[in-house]
Parts: C-alpha cells; sequence; structure tokens
DNA sequence: AAGCGGACGGTAAACGACTACCAAGAGCGC
DNA sequence: GCGCTCTTGGTAGTCGTTTACCGTCCGCTT
C-alpha cells in the first residue's frame, strides 16, 4: 500500500512537494510534477483519505440515513440528494436505520466518528439522539419528519393537508364511511395523515387501525376494518407499501377497489397505474425533498450561521379509479 | 469539538490512560476510569474515527455499491448484507452508482481513500476498475454479474438456467412465438438471459430487443416488438422495472397478459400478485445473495489467504396466470 | 555589483488517536 | 532493608497527509 513517501522516494522528492504536485496547490515546476504524476501512477499510489481528512478537518462525504430502503418513497429522496451532491464534488452515503432506533443511533455514531461533511436523516422517532451532531457541529438536515427541536433545518410534506383533501375527494365521491389505515403511534407522518383524515370526517365518524409501514400488517389491519360490524366503503392508506396489503385484503374477502371500496393511497409507485382499477393515489415530491435536503445541507456546510429554516412541499392528489364507483 | 486531551485534561490523566480506560484495553484503577468516564460524558467525546482508522489501519464499515437504489432486487440485497454484518459490528454504507461507470468509479474511490474494510460491489459494465481495490489488498465480493478477471468471491445467480426453464414454460403452455425483453449491451446478466432464451427457442426463432432495465425504455422496445410484421405471442422480460413499460406497452395496444400476450418477468416485485392476471415470474434470491456475500466478504477480511470462491444461486419459477391463455 | 523579489521545494509541525516502552510505587519474601 | 514482581500510568513515537515557514536560486533593477 504505497504512502506518499513512497511517490516521494520514487520521484526523488520531498512528501510536501508530492502533495503539492498531486493537489496542484501551489505551483511546482511541471516537469517535477510530471515526473511526480509518474511515480504516482507506476505505485498506483491512492492517498489515504482518512489521512487527509485528519489533516484537513473535512470529508466530502454526506451521510443519508432513512428509514426503510424498501419503501420508494425514501429510494426517491436518495437519487434526488445524490444527484445535488454529486454536481457539488459530495459523495452520499446511504445508510438504512430500518425504523429502529437503535439502527439509527449507531448510524448516527458512525456518522459523527467518520466526521461526515453533513447528515440528512428521517428521524425514526420520537427519542432521535442528534444531540451528537449538534455538539460536533456537524450540519443536519431532516427530511419527511421533523425533529421535536428544531435543531437543523427540515424539509417535510404537507401531508396532513393532502390527507384531508384525500378524505374530502372520496366523500365527493359518494362513499359513506371512510376509513383510515395508518402508520405506528409516535411516527409524525403517521400521526399527520390520521389528523388530516380526522379533521374531515369529524371525531365522532373516525375509524382507523395502524400498522407499521409494511405490507404484511396492512393486510392484517385492513382485514380487521372490513370485519367490523359496519365496515368502512373507503380507505385512505398512509403509504404505498401498505396499499399492498390492503389491496390483498380486498382480494381475499372478494372485494373490488373502487366500486366496493374506494381506495386513495399515499405515494405514486410505479406500479398503481398497472392494477385494475388504477390506484388513485397522494403523489409526493419525493425526489424534490431529496434535493432540496442536500441544497440546504450544502449552503449550511458553507455558511453554519444561516438561520434554520423548514421547507415544507406540497403533495398532490391523482385522481384515478379506485375512488369511483 | 472535544479531543482525547480534553477528556485527559478535564479527568487529570494523560490521553494514554483515557484511551485505555474508554477502551477497556489494559487494567486501570475502577476509580480512575470512572473518573475518564464521567468527563468523557460531560464533555460529550467522540472519538475522532478518522485518527483512530489512521492508527488502527481499519475501519468496521463495509461498502455496498449497487447500480440501482430504487430497483427492489438490489435493495433486497441490501438488506441482506446489512443484516449479516450488523451482527458482526460492521455497519454497512450504500453506494448508488446508478449504472453509471463514472460514478461506479467514483465510489470505488472514495471506498479506497476512506479505507473501508471490504467492498461489495454489482459491477456496472465492462470496463469496471477494481484494479485499485486489488492492490490495497481491500477485499471484494462481486454479486448478481462477474468480474471478468476472478478478482474476489462472487455471488451469482444462475440466470441463463431460470431464463432458458421460463421460455420453455412459455413454450409449454400453448404460445408460439416467443420475444426476449433483455437490458443493455455488456451486462452480464443481460447477456445471460438473453442466451438462456435463445438455447431454447433456437437461433434461427430469437427476437428480442435490449433497453435499459428502465420502465421506459422497456416499454418503447415492447411497442417496437409488438408492431414487428410477424409478433411475438409471448415475452420473457428481463427485470421487474422493465415488466411495468411492457404491461404498459401492452395496455396500449389492447392486449391482455395471458391470453393474448403471454408474460415471464424477472424479479418477485411485491406488486405482481396485484395485477390482473397475476405475473408469473423467475424469483431470484436476492436477500439471500446479500447475506452470502457479506459472510464471504466477513470471512476473507480475516481471512485473507482464502481461496475465491464463486457461488451460484438458483433462482425459481412462480407460475401465475400470466403465462397461460 | 549589491540588493531585491518571486518562484520553488525542503523541513518539520501539526491533525487525534493508539500503544510500546519505561518508571514509579506497592506488596512481598527473605 | 534489599530486591523481586506486579500493577498502574506517563512519555513519546507512529499512522499518512497537509501546510506554515524558511532557505535557495535566479533574474532583474538601480
Amino acid at each position: 500500500m504505497a504512502t506518499i513517501s513512497d511517490v516521494a522516494a520514487r520521484a526523488g522528492v520531498s512528501t510536501a512537494t508530492v502533495s503539492r504536485a498531486l493537489n496542484g496547490k501551489s505551483t511546482v515546476d511541471p516537469a517535477l510534477a510530471a515526473r511526480v504524476q509518474e511515480a504516482a501512477a507506476e505505485l498506483g499510489y491512492h492517498p489515504n483519505g482518512l489521512a487527509r481528512n485528519l489533516r484537513r478537518q473535512e470529508t466530502a462525504v454526506l451521510a443519508l440515513i432513512i428509514s426503510d430502503v424498501e419503501n420508494p418513497f425514501f429510494t426517491a429522496i436518495a437519487r434526488g440528494v445524490e444527484d445535488l451532491a454529486q454536481r457539488s464534488g459530495y459523495s452520499v452515503v446511504l445508510c438504512n436505520s430500518d425504523e429502529n432506533e437503535d439502527k439509527e443511533r449507531r448510524y448516527i455514531e458512525v456518522a459523527l466518528q467518520e466526521r461526515v461533511a453533513g447528515v440528512v436523516l428521517s428521524p425514526t422517532g420520537r427519542s432521535t439522539n442528534v444531540e451528537g451532531l449538534r455538539r460536533q457541529g456537524t450540519p443536519l438536515v431532516a427530511v419527511d419528519r421533523p425533529l421535536q427541536a428544531a435543531e437543523g433545518d427540515q424539509v417535510l410534506v404537507d401531508t396532513r393537508h393532502a390527507a384531508a383533501e384525500a378524505t374530502r375527494h372520496l366523500l365527493a365521491g359518494g362513499y359513506r364511511r371512510v376509513g383510515c389505515l395508518t402508520g405506528p403511534p409516535g411516527v409524525r407522518t403517521a400521526e399527520d395523515r390520521l389528523a388530516g383524515y380526522a379533521d374531515v370526517v369529524g371525531e365522532e365518524n373516525v375509524l382507523f387501525r395502524r400498522a407499521e409501514y409494511r405490507a404484511e400488517g396492512a393486510r392484517l389491519a385492513a382485514l380487521e376494518l372490513l370485519d367490523e360490524p359496519s365496515p368502512p366503503d373507503a380507505l385512505l392508506v398512509a403509504n404505498s407499501t401498505m396499499a399492498i396489503g390492503v389491496l390483498e385484503a380486498l382480494s381475499a374477502r372478494g372485494l373490488r377497489p373502487g366500486s366496493d371500496v374506494g381506495i386513495v393511497s399515499f405515494d405514486d409507485a410505479p406500479w398503481t397505474t398497472l392494477i385494475d382499477p388504477p390506484l388513485t393515489v397522494v403523489a409526493q415530491p419525493a425526489y424534490e425533498v431529496g434535493r432540496v435536503a442536500a441544497q440546504l445541507l450544502l449552503a449550511r456546510i458553507t455558511d453554519s450561521s444561516r438561520d434554520t429554516t423548514t421547507t415544507t412541499l406540497e403533495a398532490r392528489l391523482i385522481v384515478r379509479k379506485s375512488s369511483r364507483r
């Protein structure tokens, strides 16, 4: 594993010159520089990033900690973050916290120890520990879900409003008893979607179940709702992974989306237009969330004294046939 | 940003003692150790991983470089790698090369510079540059696609065989003219699936198109095939993202999967059972690929002299209704 | 010809942790 | 009381870079 001194020895110069020649910081005689380049190439020299970053006190790496790699919403965010970061010469490493607070803590710890330049985080839950980041002064942007103490920029989606709109849409379509399937307690997006729904149907008509943001739990929860004495004739579903479970449940009970049970789901997954009837969805601007988050993060990296901001993006209701009789 | 000397000063001991007390390597007087712990806690001390790794010459981080974060096949691999790595105390960072050789190169470079303990890579294409990794002696496991020179362990899926089986299944179902939609040239999985298909239909009956492993390209390619003078009455599709495009194309031409055009697609995406008719698929053991890859990588990290191995896992044909008339 | 300024490249000190080596002190047997 | 061992903790070197500082050399002006 070649080091800078090996290169220096081979080129017959000092390590300082090698560093200068390779980083082009200060002027080096072209002939000398060429000799250094050549020596480096011959040895297959790769600067040791650890040593470099240690010395420079900075890294060109951003960490993106998301709660579920298998959820298209989060991977779309990842794309957004990455596209923007790449353009500014930053690399992005993705960490999957899996909706698990321990894993999240571990990854925050890793980010802290590796001294990444900044962190984009979709907080798992209540007890998210960003204290360490704050103390170290590592810039942080929260996406999708807010942090309780506003200790950084945030990029959110106005999901409560969108849930309300979706519920109104179902009621306007002639459905009488709209139910809601939302995520686990304490997860802000789950609470917000439920709240938006409740805003419209009114407290006395609320009919809902909670489940993990996964298909299987949603399937069981949907079956429970359908087996109620007075079952819902329409459902608002809090994400596309859950929608899969819900559709399975409907099919198990011989019910058809739309004509029997109206369905609106969050997240415009690519398969939603393929099913029959196509799914009415609330499309969240996930890619845009990622882009904005990266922008804010980069801005804060260069100027840490900026005021912290909260950006709220709008979701968009896309009406298809699963919400019509 | 507290350093070890700050802690030492606060506890009134030397940095050596702090290091020992915090890492529990050598015996330290309990009372002293407690004082150190306390000082560290008060200062919110996080050891600088850069400095630590530089000294120790090792990192407990694995890099996983995949070609598409939005493809469920790769995210399932990621889960497998992560589950196993976590158990051994390693963290996994995910890098998205996006089927782009430049990005791939950059991320390999980052992995090299950050001196990660090992790399799991799904090589983008022909000119994948793993030379650097080899020179540095960084352990490497290739997944999904082989590396030309066998410079590391590999975990593959017997995709050619599976493609052949799927094609036979279509022919046995009464379809006469089976076409194939595969990935870009030079990508080994694309070539293998095409080859398995060709093995069965015979060179003279081969009818295929290539596209990026994305929905849109697949849609256009499928339309081309359907508009041929003598169009196929069945299609083998090389992944689930492409299947989305194919289904759109069928619907655009008013054709029904199964009865009009038989369809078998690679990858058992969660939505494949929701559509009508449910999609017949070749299920790849993606999670298992990730697990095995992580296992091999960890084994090689502890013993770099192991012989390199190639593991080939079997894919499984799941027959549903899109391949029956 | 002396003096001056600029360009170049070497020396050595950081960055922050770990650890080999050594010194001091305690406890013990003789 | 001497010397031995064992425990404990400090000193200082190391990992591989970057960079502040300084000396040297060259060419130019006055």
